[in-house]
DNA sequence: ATGGTCGAGTATCGA
């Protein structure tokens, strides 16, 4: 099973890309984030058409997430599952797909270091994980991926000193993420890579992606069953390339199930 | 390192 996670920066501006992409990467699931679509204007019809059943989370203007698959689509939740008051952003749908329990995240970016945005951030990973808690188990299959919006290592970041006081590499974030993984979920592209420079996100400015100066944010976190099976994880970085790409490329991770 | 660029929507703001 091939499970993808990209963040479109606007399906709207980006469905030729990312139809482009679906049909010659061939994901059996795909997490999408920042559609930037209400729920009425998800192109449902379209990814049909390639054999993907699509759920979609979305309110328009800002945020909005979605999960195709082609190995079932069964159970949709939008939001958290946690039975408190409703997340205000659309940063979060789960499904399950075949014999999976996906969740296509996207993180708060946390603007600056200890502004009510960074506590949002914080405290929307530890909600995460309540969510996870209601819809499953770490013994269970579980796939959570998405723009999380935290590079995990200073190795993640293209210039570590560059990012000194700035949000995505503070200890707070870098904790939220290690209680996830202490939950039970591994980072499926670290374990198989461990090279520095090795990034899904580059700014649109100042020519990052052709300078490489990138971040590593997008992540494919899998529950231990899932990632004893991993068998190839890769980022394409052709998809950052050529015409209107998003400013992140597409993660995709297989595994033997 | 933040200024450059995008995409929202149409003046700026967010990333």
């Amino acid at each position: 099973m091939r499970i993808a996670t990209w963040n479109v920066n606007s399906l709207k501006v980006r469905m030729e890309r990312a139809l482009e992409w679906v049909s010659y990467a061939g994901p059996d699931v795909l997490c999408l984030q920042e559609t930037k679509l209400g729920d009425a204007a998800f192109p449902h019809m379209a990814f049909s058409a390639l054999g993907y059943d699509s759920v979609h989370h979305g309110s328009g203007q800002w945020n909005g997430v979605a999960i195709l698959s082609r190995v079932g689509l069964e159970s949709p939740v939008m939001g958290f599952a946690d039975g408190a008051d409703p997340d205000p952003d659309t940063r979060l749908i789960s499904a399950r797909c075949g014999a999976v329990h996906v969740s296509s995240v996207y993180v708060p970016n946390g603007r600056s270091v200890g502004s009510d945005h960074y506590v949002y951030k914080l405290s929307w990973l530890a909600r995460l994980e309540r969510h996870l808690d209601v819809l499953t188990s770490p013994e269970e299959q579980v796939a959570v991926c998405g723009d999380f919006n935290i590079a995990p290592e200073d190795k993640d970041v293209w210039g570590p000193a560059a990012f000194v006081g700035s949000t995505h590499v503070t200890p707070e974030e870098r904790a939220a993420l290690a209680h996830l993984e202490d939950w039970g979920l591994v980072d499926a592209f670290r374990s198989r890579w461990q090279d520095d420079r090795l990034y899904t996100y580059w700014d649109y400015r100042a020519g990052d992606f052709h300078e490489h100066r990138g971040m590593r944010i997008d992540l494919a976190l899998v529950s231990r069953p899932l990632a004893d099976k991993v068998t190839w994880s890769l980022v394409d970085r052709n998809a950052r390339k050529g015409k209107l790409p998003s400013d992140h490329a597409p993660l995709f991770v297989d595994i033997n199930i």
